[in-house]
DNA sequence: CTGAAAGCGCTTACAG
DNA sequence: CTGAAAGCGCTTACAG
């Protein structure tokens, strides 16, 4: 491996000089740093990272914290960041805590001893180990998707969204509106989408049947399970319509509707959040929320740059969503 | 930030002690030890691994070079790949070439100067070039897709995998079976899937007209071309069958064919490859080929970590793979 | 415009 | 069982 020392000597500098000419760096005249640069071509040399890390602090890569690596909105998300930071010539070091609370805090502190110049935390809960562990590490962090006192938070407008979708379907004719939901340790999904069915329920006066109202983990099966459970306790008085918080588990519940024979939507309109590529190519295609979760990613990654350069950003980013009306409703 | 001499300072022993206890290397008195872990547990120190690396010359991080971010392929490999990796206490350092060949090379490169420990490639295509810089930077590298001489290869059976979904539709009475492929600048995807496709139609005696041939970019949309083009070129000889690629193509085909209402599979049957999570939602549900990428994630990091540890291993592994029967044929 | 020297935080022969 | 010292490959005041 050719390290400076040895462009230095060949190009007849000392190594210093080589550095400043790498990084435009103070004073080089113009036939040696040409003479550097043609050395470095020709042996195609590049500064070893860790050496440049140890000594400058900084390490050009960005850490990532996923909840899940496998799905299209974690996906979608890195892509954006990706897209930003490549260009800045930054890395990307990922990591995916599995849904692990603890996983999410260790992964913080790892990135740190890893140098990373920055994180990027794909949020799935609040609390307040991981609030005091950023906090520790004193390094540039940004939440995206959920509000984390503290911390500059990209968040999605859950309640709104959630609140138009109900509107929509209350606009649609529908009085009996069953709900799938997920843990309230998710403070956005889990909390601020159920606040905005509840509220928009309300405020029509439509009575809320506890019985349709289930609590889901995600996953497609659970979507499945969930409005099989629904539907078994409210016999006599059936929901319309049903909003599952997320595409996938909007899908599981088609799954199960269509299985039973019912026809969507006639007997039930479903409605899901996320935009999934599925959600447009299914029968029938899905009514759903279109977070713009790529552009999420971008937004992430430039206010990080930003923070990066010591500027001053705002503590909170609230991103804007689309509804698309499609044939389950 | 402490350091590994603010731990031995607070332990009163020397930074080399304190290294050979956290890196169980050489002798620690039992009571040393236990001094020095308390301590470090208590001030939740982290060894700089900048420094580490520059020293050791390995950094626990392993580089993972993506054609794309954002397809279920790559994210499932992705996925299987950090949970062996992780397990072993390794980050994955992720690029995305977007599909441009020089990137590619520009990656390898670049990870190499990040002292990656190894790298893992999911190939699109085979050049001079690549294998050269490979060779170069002398660190372990493993191909996924791809067959790369001189580069430990973990390949799916392209070849009869094709060959397998050409022989069901046969056996299901179709003579006539259209071909919507991609570039031959891909080995694998791009030449054996045609390969496999082409003699089998020539073993059991049918002519392909080559108005059936379309050769989309993996996106969903140059499916839907391609067939819509397919269909205009053969009006008096249609084909009865089609098989794309991958899934995506034929998910675009499907769309078009529904569009002009046709039926499938009683018009036209299609088949993918790639069993997609949509494969199975879409209505009608699609025939694909199952390969297993998750498996083939975590394969590519045990060979990957079976390098690291010097042993041999062999230049070729195949997959395996499994044909699922749905209700598109 | 250029270079000698110190130092970033580790590990590892070597000596005791 | 323990420590002093060298060195990994860089950058950056400092001096000229």
């Amino acid at each position: 491996m050719t390290t400076i020392n040895d462009i230095a000597q060949m190009a007849n500098v000392s190594r210093t000089t080589v550095s400043r000419a790498l990084n435009n760096s103070g004073y080089v005249s113009e036939d040696v740093r040409r003479r550097i640069m043609q050395i470095v071509e020709e042996t195609g040399y590049m500064p070893n990272q860790s050496a440049k890390s140890l000594r400058t602090k900084r390490s050009g890569v960005i850490g990532v914290i996923l909840p899940r690596l496998s799905t299209e909105t974690s996906t979608r998300v890195v892509n954006g960041i990706n897209e930003v930071l490549a260009k800045e010539g930054f890395q990307i070091l990922l990591t995916d805590t599995e849904l692990d609370k603890q996983k999410e805090i260790d992964y913080i502190r790892l990135l740190k001893s890893r140098h990373v110049d920055g994180i990027i935390l794909l949020a799935t809960n609040v609390n307040e180990a991981l609030i005091q562990t950023i906090q520790q590490v004193d390094i540039p962090v940004l939440a995206i998707g959920q509000e984390l006192p503290g911390v500059p938070s990209l968040v999605y407008d859950d309640y709104h969204a959630a609140a138009d979708l109900t509107n929509m379907l209350v606009r649609k004719g529908h009085e009996k509106i069953g709900f799938i939901g997920v843990t309230r340790d998710d403070p956005s999904v889990g909390v601020l989408r159920e606040q905005g069915y509840r509220d928009m329920m309300q405020q029509h006066g439509h009575q809320i049947n506890e019985a349709w109202i289930g609590e889901g983990d995600f996953s497609i099966e659970s979507g499945y399970e969930q409005v099989k459970t629904i539907l078994r306790n409210s016999k006599s008085d059936r929901p319309t319509a049903l909003f599952a918080v997320t595409d996938r588990m909007a899908i599981g519940a088609i799954e199960y509707l269509k299985e039973q024979g019912y026809a969507i939507p006639e007997d039930i309109a479903v409605v899901g959040i996320g935009a999934s590529m599925m959600s447009k190519y299914m029968t029938p295609s899905l009514t759903t929320i279109d977070y713009h979760n790529k552009e999420a990613g971008k937004q992430a990654a430039h206010l990080l740059l930003r923070q990066l350069k010591n500027e001053k950003i705002d503590p909170k980013f609230e991103l804007s969503y689309r509804l698309i009306l499609r044939d389950s409703v």
